[in-house]
DNA sequence: TCCGTCGTTCGGTATTTTGGAACTATTGAA
DNA sequence: TTCAATAGTTCCAAAATACCGAACGACGGA
């Protein structure tokens, strides 16, 4: 198993940033890890919009946030413990994240 | 021809905004239509990043914009008139594409 | 009416995404 | 030390999406 991939925070695009977040899956994943206060391994979010992921559509999932830059994953035992990496993305993109996701917590209601 | 399709305010979303600001040329179209102060000609843009772009593809990007909500299009004569929504989704979305434009252009420095 | 221009649509190819099945790494228990 | 269970990854084929050349449609001007 090849070693996670997490690019450099100078490395990050807002390309990148966009295409992950153009996916409500992956927002929703995104915002889940930012919640939550401890690192989350992937299973929990297995279940996603009343549906249930099939483990390597997941998996996929976790490495286009990964690669984005957007989440950072070390092993932990048998599980990935994933943690957002909000705090360099808003020195290097100000307030980008932030507007990304207040937006999509609006448009819920 | 069939008519062209925008979207009310209403069914904007930002899964659509976030998807088409996810290619870099859309995003320039899009810049440019919103920096000049009349609307713009499709074919206006068919030189980007040093490239010439088939006019295929233009169209299509051009209808991405257009369904995602952040341009509209007129008929005027033989061309289109490309203007930008930007107020209709300041007014919906509040920061959300200015922080988008922004980061690009940070971006490019 | 004919021509030139601007843009769309069609259709084939290339790229990306999806998901089932097989695989890997790690832990805990026998 | 082996065995089984769990969490994720990788492989690969099928489905969906993007790209672009060529044909087409709509309009204005001569």
């Amino acid at each position: 198993m090849r070693p996670l991939i997490h690019p450099p925070v100078e490395a990050i695009t807002v390309e990148g940033i966009l295409h992950a977040l153009s996916d409500p899956v992956r927002v929703q994943i995104l915002a889940g890890i930012i919640k939550a206060e401890c690192p989350q391994s992937c299973a929990k979010f297995q279940m996603v919009k009343n549906r249930e992921l099939p483990k390597s559509t997941l998996s996929q999932h976790f490495k286009v946030l990964r690669e984005a830059g957007l989440i950072r994953c070390e092993r932990k035992g048998v599980e990935l413990h994933n943690s957002t990496r909000y705090a360099e993305i808003r020195e290097r993109f100000g307030p980008l994240l932030t507007a990304i996701l207040d937006a999509y917590a609006a448009e819920q209601r």
